[in-house]
DNA sequence: TAACTACTTGGCTATTTTGCCAAATAACCA
DNA sequence: TGGTTATTTGGCAAAATAGCCAAGTAGTTA
């Protein structure tokens, strides 16, 4: 692996590693609806505000989140609409590996 | 996040991070192209034998590669054929976020 | 200005991930 | 059988990640 091929894999490594935690997953599923605030995403994850708004950050900066100061509340939405066939492939692989376990029990 | 969307949104994550690695998206990359042995990928990657080994080990647990014993080795290849769609998703981010810093600059 | 709501950040510990070496396993060949 | 090639596995230390609490920041409202 070459040095330009180093860094773009670390570039695309990046943005596949900010998503790659269920509260971060869930939250991009749910801004996918329309935009949210730190206080709303926090009810609805279900964990200390901080700890979501450090996983906020985390998608922020890697571009695929992001916010805007509204009175006391910051709103979050995506940035990049593709996220979604992005889900699209990991549930074929879901449903690649449940396919799979169905033909082992026969 | 009921206990139903908390383990959808885990089964996500478990196939997400499995490609959460530089070397990983690029062992994915090359399979992309067609099937190699573990042999030439150690060579491709530049890591240990015993390392890129635990990388394809990963991405097989997680059911986007599957592997295959031909004489002494053991050759991959992709098991999920969209990942394609989800490099395309990720560089539109890689390019949102070059685009910002252009007009930064400006 | 003080109190309040909404967030973010610092700090800390626990857990997970990485990557190397060494050792074990497996198929093939002399 | 013994040696060789190809690969996996165990073990370990270093690095990265996660999540909570406490403290700090920033608008808003009384």
């Amino acid at each position: 692996m070459d040095e330009k091929t180093r860094m773009k894999m670390e570039a695309r490594a990046r943005i596949v590693k900010a998503m790659a935690h269920p509260s971060r997953l869930f939250i991009v599923d749910e801004l996918a609806k329309g935009e949210l605030c730190v206080c709303k995403l926090t009810e609805m994850v279900g964990a200390d505000m901080s700890t979501v708004s450090k996983h906020l950050a985390i998608l922020r900066e890697a571009g695929i989140i992001q916010s805007e100061k509204q009175g006391t509340k910051v709103m979050y939405k995506l940035r990049v609409p593709c996220v979604l066939n992005f889900f699209s492939c990991v549930e074929s692989v879901i449903l690649a590996n449940v396919n799979e376990q169905v033909e082992m029990l026969k």
